[in-house]
DNA sequence: CATATAAAATTAAACGTTTATATTTTGAGT
DNA sequence: ACTCAAAATATAAACGTTTAATTTTATATG
């Protein structure tokens, strides 16, 4: 079987030296257009195909985007990590027509990406990284922007210098899902929230406070919870919060999953939704439509954040300033039901 | 700053020939314990680590396994895709300690797998393929074997060499599911499955049909549907058959998540699970605890089977007979309900 | 037409690794 | 102490690419 033609084929076939190939398949301007062509022609014809450990080992750029995931552990976890498929898909569709691959680089804990992000910089494994779980004040942030290694994050920091990123407009939905419950006479709102270190739970709880100072009304923090967003988490705390004295008489819960052990937690407890309370989420699933009963959610389908963070890597990559790459989606409520409950019963 | 460290670098430390340390750091027995140790030691102390592709330009290795996806296309899919997630998670935390890495190769369509399965051996791009969604006669496998090329799958074939793979035993979970929906005294039950040109779902058929006629019942094709396995096509599939003359009392559904479609579809249409019919599943993320109501699944923690692909993919590279890694995962049942309904309506 | 200059091509070296081949060292046997 | 084979190490080339430095070729200028 022929061996996979290289730039000396080509070079050989076209007659010319392999650097000036080298040039013309990188469209160097010093080779002039009829020879690139020549070039480029013989390139089709025989079928060739960048080899990237060359170029790599040359240059030192490795084509790959390094996703860093973290998953606490195998089980235990259910739902959790869902979304990261539909975030790698989106990513691997916005570089699809690149040499570009998303290769994923799964961690257990914060600390471990950590690490993992200053072993990728230091050995250059990749050409840039995208990371997800913002903290507030996130140190791999700051790493990231004093080794000047290109990076967008899923969610926002509050990092002094500004970065790349891609976000739901998490203030945005808590206001508005606040201002609805509000309106519909619910004065009991309980929020689900991830944990509380990540940037986007404090901005919710901004969120939350400001609708309810506005309407007149105050917060009550035990009204808030802060866990990992699965299910069992959800249907522990309704568990709890069901048995105050004066219960929620509304959830907003920060996921599909939590509202879903939420629910579930209705049905334990002979609760009904519409009656005794309702649930609202967030997500970019859109599995709950298919909840029973459906519930109310902000859907943002999360193919559109997914494919801008890799656009925001292809620009960034191509020396785009990070100041130009920043993108809050804000996602549609899609009312599944009136949201009103009994509430004269407390 | 100083460079990153090469083996030239600890050539220099130790006063050795490059082409000793590197001996040294693939335990040659050509280098003698004493230096070994030396090069070892100089390699710790400078923090020397492989540069990948000086060994994949020089040897062809790339350290890299490929794991191809099927995504069709980026939403109408919603649910679609949720366990790569956890599969490549399993896949990463089984090479964890090696160079290896999981690349992602995304698709949008079985014949796309096959270009990218080609491209990938043409160009020597990994050094192996992991592929899911497997075919009864599936070309791909066939190619690879002509190749002679590392691949895992995750599903069965009837491919004639044998070859490695890691699956559910679904004619055991479509056994035990039929035979305890007959004991129930359930004689119309549906079989909601995934396309009919998948391996496992005509290995479910078989196990059906056979279970069915042990017991001395004959089977309705009517009962039995064929699809993408979204909540939407559950739903559909309900709305569907219960509008029959003899509608099901029983749904077996290939997955969770059109479990939840058909639960949906009870919803919608008045009907209550365990008085008009019953709904049980075959999973892997055993979510369906938190539905209302939770039902009775064949469950198989996805850590299992996918930690075993990394497993299998290692030893396979490392040379191991493909027909020593074959491995079914038996599921347990984990009944959540009684599983009977009002069957005198019919 | 000769020359200066710009443009286009080539040469050669380098990136980090492995490995076939060559060379030196070691140590056992006399 | 000397020989000699075996063991250990060194040399050098190669993988495919890019790029600084250099040479050749084409173009413009007076």
């Amino acid at each position: 079987m022929a061996q996979r033609p290289t730039i000396k084929t080509i070079a050989k076939e076209t007659g010319l030296s392999t650097a000036t190939v080298s040039k013309a398949l990188n469209a160097s301007p010093q080779v002039r257009p009829r020879t690139r062509d020549k070039v480029l022609q013989a390139a089709k014809e025989l079928g060739y195909e960048l080899n990237i450990s060359g170029v790599q080992l040359r240059t030192g750029k490795t084509y790959q985007i390094a996703m860093i995931t973290v998953i606490a552990s195998p089980d235990d976890d259910e739902w959790a990590g869902v979304g990261y498929t539909q975030l790698i898909s989106g990513i691997s569709r916005a570089i699809e027509h690149t040499p570009y691959r998303v290769v994923q680089h799964q961690v257990a804990s914060f600390d471990d990406s950590f690490e993992v992000i200053k072993r990728i910089i230091q050995n250059k494994k990749a050409d840039g990284i995208i990371i997800s779980g913002t903290r507030a004040n996130d140190p791999r942030i700051s790493f990231m922007q004093e080794q000047d290694f290109p990076f967008v994050t899923y969610g926002t920091s509050d990092a002094s210098a500004p970065h790349a990123f891609v976000d739901t407009d998490n203030r945005r939905i808590v206001t508005i899902c606040v201002e609805r419950l509000l309106s519909k006479g619910h004065r009991r709102i309980a929020m689900i929230n991830a944990r509380e270190e990540l940037n986007y739970t404090q901005n919710r709880i901004e969120a939350y406070k400001a609708a309810l100072s506005k309407a007149g009304q105050t917060c009550d923090p035990s009204l808030l919870a802060y866990g990992r967003l699965t299910p069992a988490f959800g249907r522990e705390q309704l568990f709890e919060m069901s048995m105050f004295d004066e219960p929620p008489t509304a959830y907003i819960c920060a996921n599909e999953a939590t509202a879903m052990g939420v629910l579930s937690g209705f049905q334990v407890r002979g609760m009904e939704h519409g009656r005794d309370a309702v649930v609202i989420a967030t997500d970019d699933l859109n599995v709950s439509q298919y909840f029973s009963p459906p519930i109310t959610t902000c859907y943002l389908p999360i193919s559109k954040p997914s494919e801008t963070l890799g656009k925001f890597m292809l620009d960034l990559i191509g020396g785009e300033d990070p100041i130009n790459l920043q993108k809050l989606f804000v996602p549609d409520l899609i009312e599944r039901g009136a949201d009103t409950c009994n509430l004269e019963r407390q």
